[in-house]
DNA sequence: ATAAAAAAATACTAATTAGTATGAAAAAGC
DNA sequence: GCTTTTTCATACTAATTAGTATTTTTTTAT
């Protein structure tokens, strides 16, 4: 890699670390290039305004992350029942990057920059809409190989899925510790057998 | 009320408004000032700081109103299985204050300001947990009643439902319409079924 | 009515913010 | 080599920020 595509990438890193610990709005350019030991040159150079880097941020990084994690995954999942909750619990649970108290990146990004900036609303759904297809296209081969019930309605799961996700992680950061995750992993389960 | 309750109260109502719609940290002082007509001593007579409004907004405006509206309704409720339901679906679809692109104030305050400041997650905790028992105490009352199994448990139910709203919340500042309220309540309604 | 206290108005500060102007170094093309 | 383009460094600006100092007005108590 180029040594300008590096401090690119850098940038994006660091800066993204920041924004998921501290929040966008709260983390200022002159943070960034001083964690990144960038200078205010460099960062101009490679971004024309800090919101160009954010959007960046979800293109570059998030989605990448998200492709990787959780879509390839999801599409190879022959048992979709299991493979939902374990990938919940898993990013509750077990991602060593995401923290209880820091919440889900993409969550964080959607509630803080929706509805004011259109880029990022534009990106953040992109991502997200990505991941619900891969749910309700898991959900339909499911029913094709009768692991799920016929008038389960793919859609509908998805957005129960994932906004129980979404929410969960809220009450994380409010609670700082993992207790509301383990309850609602519980009943995730329960509800997601209800789907057979 | 006094004149000076009510400069408070209008600063308190106002400043809600703002960083409801705009969010805390992009809601400025001057802009709230400048949108209540009070001057700056007067702001700084009533409030310490910026945060100490925050605060006061959670426990003055934001914790009265979710009395009266949710708390209050579900301890009344002889029917938890539909109330529940109805409750979610007037948040999402009828409640005139509430806007889909604006999402839930609780949310947002909770997702914007945990873990970074103390007090707003304190208030805001209380907030929450004062619904969630509500919630856990009306499904007790219900298994009671023979409406709901006995095997359902409180506790994840209600950590079930409050994060669903949350997540479908963000959802709906995403694509700042409401269809993804519509396809979330069918779910709902399915899953609450379920625990009968 | 008047003194005391509460409430509000005005003018300011020091720090931080995103972004710019300009020039120097490094890399690439020939 | 030398030129051109890319990449980065430095020093700055203008606006905005939360908060303060000080004075004036209004309300309350006696």
């Amino acid at each position: 890699m180029s040594k300008a595509a590096n401090t690119r990438l850098n940038i994006l890193h660091k800066a993204f670390e920041l924004i998921y610990t501290k929040g966008y709005q709260t983390t200022s350019i002159d943070e960034i290039i001083a964690t990144t030991q960038v200078t205010k040159g460099a960062f101009y150079y490679h971004f024309k305004t800090k919101d160009e880097m954010g959007v960046a941020i979800i293109e570059e990084i998030l989605k990448p992350t998200m492709q990787e994690h959780f879509i390839k995954p999801t599409e190879a999942s022959q048992n979709p029942i299991e493979d939902f909750y374990n990938m919940i619990s898993y990013l509750l649970l077990d991602d060593p990057f995401l923290q209880v108290k820091y919440g889900c990146p993409v969550g964080n990004l959607t509630q803080e920059m929706t509805p004011w900036n259109n880029k990022f609303s534009e990106a953040l759904a992109e991502l997200v809409d990505l991941w619900k297809a891969t749910i309700i296209n898991s959900i339909e081969k499911g029913k094709e190989y009768g692991l799920i019930r016929k008038d389960v309605v793919g859609e509908q799961v998805a957005f129960f899925i994932l906004s129980g996700y979404w929410g969960i992680r809220n009450f994380g950061k409010l609670q700082n510790d993992n207790s509301s995750y383990l309850v609602y992993l519980k009943e995730l389960k329960s509800y997601l057998n209800g789907l057979k």
